[in-house]
DNA sequence: AATGAATGAGCTTTCATTCAT
DNA sequence: TATGAATGAAAGCTCATTCAT
């Protein structure tokens, strides 16, 4: 199948992230040139700098949050499942960690920013946001329905509970992977993680 | 006591960050004005707006954690004492959640960064992690003092536990306080999301 | 009849500029809009927006003294047809007026413009320039075989003569009409107006 | 005297103007290379090009006129003080015909204009309309305190009947100096042009 | 030591023009 | 013949930094 001029933009645009730029310092002629595409096409299909990074940015986020989805409908018992959801934040750390961090914490923080990116981000958070409570709420209830917790929570509750497993593979990727920590290494197998990860939600709700 | 002309200009910087600047586009000669000196001033003590806006954000980081160091040092007991930190992250987050989540979250993600304000940033990250480390480890020391946890778990845990704890205030605060989630309002009193913190660390390690 | 795509181009150019459009700002997409074609077709038929531009108006302004030039064919007297162009100048100004008082003064001014839509507008000039010299010889010859003036003056005398008397209208439809002038409604009748224009050349040349 | 920086900007663009550029093409970084300034300096002393031209071209204006009423307060008697402001216009002509000509049709035209340098030009236009009328009818009375004319006309026909003169002087110029119309030279003195604008106002009023 | 006027590199965005279909 | 997606040169404007005072 042939990208659409936008997957292009947006794959281009995810690729510098990828590189490490800084989400305020990508020049629309970065992309063009990533995309090899003119700068002028990009303004063909969107209206500023901004909405190409947050839609990009979106088009990303979405395309995860379905991914872990579909790990849910393939009916696997719960533990299965979320353990393979918590594997597969891994990948997806490897390369997007400040937008994969940024979203998870999407906030309302730039309520009054200042900065239109963020402005237009804002957009499209709510959209995601409801997209990953749903998501959480799916494990809460899978979980519910095997009896691995008693009785549906809060929920606050719950969303921190889901959001602490996940945060435990992140933050592990994110500041004890490959890195020493106090001089020390702490190394563990992934599996190891997943475990710990999954051991949080249960002993938040169980 | 006279502030240098350093503080004044770490001041004027956070200032700005208050009212919502994002760090990118905060500019020299609003740090200028705000600090009421010439723009050249700046430059007399340092070297570019990069370190700056790093220096200032470690400079009023480092204050946090003392601030919370200052708590444990009161010879409170455990729970008293973490209780009372746990609840000094609210006023800490009212006005400078990106900067809190984001060193909360100091990271390895911006390694290769494109981005200057990020390369400076991790010459104070270190240091700063180094002091968030060692508050974290004080915390728990205290904790197995005291016999509400047995026996001192691994590095990861420990930190994992403690960032947890805080990290239930944070999204609280960030995602849920004075907003609807799911179309439905989740208030909770500050005294509740504190005993729910605290929870979080006694479930996670005790 | 069908119409031409040249004039079809013409008239979606001139409906643009009684939109109030500045000369410069009008963009082949607007054009191409209006007209209900290609972007691409306009440079079949021309070799440049200039071009477009600049054979608009002259299409536009030899239409115009063309109109003049019937009402004389008519052979009504003197007065009556210098009356009736006089006239026909309001319906002219009506959406025109930057094109009308420009033209009017077609001048050597752009000589040396470095721009290009006016260098290829003086290609024009010179053409429609005579025309309107012919119309304004005319005009006066008809006077002098009906004795209303008793012998041809020079030639920029009787140019100036005739161009004062519609400068007239021009000018206070252009600054007076629907408008206060020292704070005060200066508001004639058309066929006053018309009177003091007709009574301009009397004076001048009488 | 030194000049300020603002004269130094507004004789950059006047100089432009000369050279023959149409206004809406002068660049931002011609005006500078002109003046000898870095483009940001231009942005330090005015918000816009639109608004380096337009206050170029109000400040070239208000000057001439402040030159033309200069003549009549130098108390001569009437014919000799309109004579030479006729004569005076000669030379403002020579460079600036288009500015010239534009602002002695100042005019509604570009009410409903797209175009941002129209708009801010109106704003002076108001003005700059009243100095001139001003100064029309400042000429107007003194004829009058001499007798040339009996009684003051409607505001409408003295305005017209000073510009006709005034117009006399601008066609003659710009049509017919230094050119050939309908094939022949057309040629007067200055003088002979200043005897006919003169004799235009007389015929009109007298 | 302190200043802020001056700078110009560097950015986003526009739009006339081209050309494959 | 007609098209409009693609282009990239060109322009306005910003702002970190310098440096004469």
């Amino acid at each position: 199948m042939v990208k659409s001029k936008q997957e292009l933009i947006y794959e281009a645009t995810l690729s510098l992230i990828e590189d490490n730029y800084q989400l305020t310092q990508i020049k629309v002629g970065d992309i063009a040139k990533k995309a090899n595409i003119g700068k002028g096409t990009i303004y063909e299909y969107f209206d500023s700098k901004e909405e190409v990074i947050s839609e990009a940015i979106a088009y990303m986020i979405k395309g995860w949050v379905q991914e872990l989805e579909d790990i849910l409908e393939e009916n696997e018992g719960f533990e299965k499942s979320f353990r393979s959801i918590l594997r597969n934040i891994f990948p997806m750390m490897e390369k997007k960690q400040q937008i994969f961090m940024g979203f998870l914490m999407l906030s309302k923080s730039s309520e009054n920013s200042v900065d239109s990116l963020h402005k237009l981000m804002e957009k499209n958070n709510e959209d995601i946001q409801k997209k990953l409570l749903h998501l959480y709420e799916k494990i809460v209830d899978k979980s519910l329905e095997e009896g691995i917790i008693n009785e549906k929570p809060d929920l606050f509750d719950w969303y921190f509970a889901v959001n602490s497993a996940i945060m435990c593979v992140l933050i592990y990727e994110d500041q004890f992977a490959n890195q020493k920590v106090f001089s020390r290494n702490v190394e563990y197998s992934q599996e190891e993680i997943v475990e710990k990860a999954y051991g949080t939600f249960v002993k938040l709700l169980g």
